[in-house]
DNA sequence: CAAAGTGTAACTATAATAGTTACAAAAGGG
DNA sequence: CCCTTTTGTAACTATTATAGTTACACTTTG
């Protein structure tokens, strides 16, 4: 796959060990993600590093680090990105700076991806951890 | 390559055709954003289906087909995003829809991806193809 | 110390993207 | 009316970010 699903299983991820507290194995999480467990793991190593998860070796000792209603998805966002992905936009790798449009092009770029960027930060900014586990504790009801 | 730089080169044809009105064959503006013709043709089918762009046959005769200032960095993102750049994030696949947090949490992901998805477009609809051109301009009498 | 689980390296597989070649069709100039 | 230039597009290859997988040493807990 080439797509980046790292930003929803990092979500999933947190979700779920708001859910499930104790018993949040990488392999557990895998199963209801559909996915590999060394793929949870490397991204539990992310959310860990972004101080956003804590775990515990040898046990399914997964837990969030903080209360839910504090953890933005802005922070999860900004947790999982790579440098590749860092930027919504890659901008074209090397215009020709002996063109005057090709010299110039990149400087007139950047404030408006800069701007999307920021964009998407600031609504990312506004949705917790807490709010996505509620619809789905909404979504478990409703069965 | 595997970075999508469709939009940052869109910009740029648009850019180059607002600056060099007459003397646009896909082989300079190639030259100019150091790519290949017929990833340039490419782009101009795009950007003509949108009505951005005027393209004539057998002559050089690339031109804008509105005024820059009418031209919003928004359309133009619209206009070269293919299905599957079209969403900021991917959502992932399948997620498990025996476990209950697998099986509600696309419904609970979905209103911030919309957000934030929404906030880019509202962010690019504030640059134009003239502030562009501007920038550029003012970066060519500077040398 | 045994069982369960994590961390991580090393590799393969997938897929979206750009790059390239080739050529028929269109337009305009002489 | 033909010749040149250029576009439109198909078909293919190359690149690369990503996920998936296997393997195993290490850690924690009971």
């Amino acid at each position: 796959m080439s797509a980046n699903t790292r930003f929803p299983v990092a979500i999933h991820i947190l979700a779920f060990a708001a859910i499930y507290p104790g018993q949040c194995s990488s392999e557990r999480i895998a199963e209801s993600a559909n996915t590999n467990p060394v793929v949870i793991r490397r991204l539990n190593g992310q959310l860990k590093k972004a101080g956003l998860l804590r775990i515990r070796n040898g046990a399914a000792g997964t837990e969030l680090a903080r209360p839910p209603e504090e953890i933005t998805l802005k922070e999860v966002y900004s947790a999982v990105k790579t440098k590749e992905s860092s930027h919504l936009f890659s901008t074209h790798q090397r215009p020709n700076p002996d063109c005057p449009v090709g010299g110039n092009i990149l400087g007139a770029i950047r404030e408006p991806l800069d701007a999307a960027q920021e964009a998407v930060e600031l609504a990312l900014d506004k949705y917790t951890i807490a709010g996505v586990v509620e619809i789905i504790r909404k979504g478990i009801k409703e069965r």
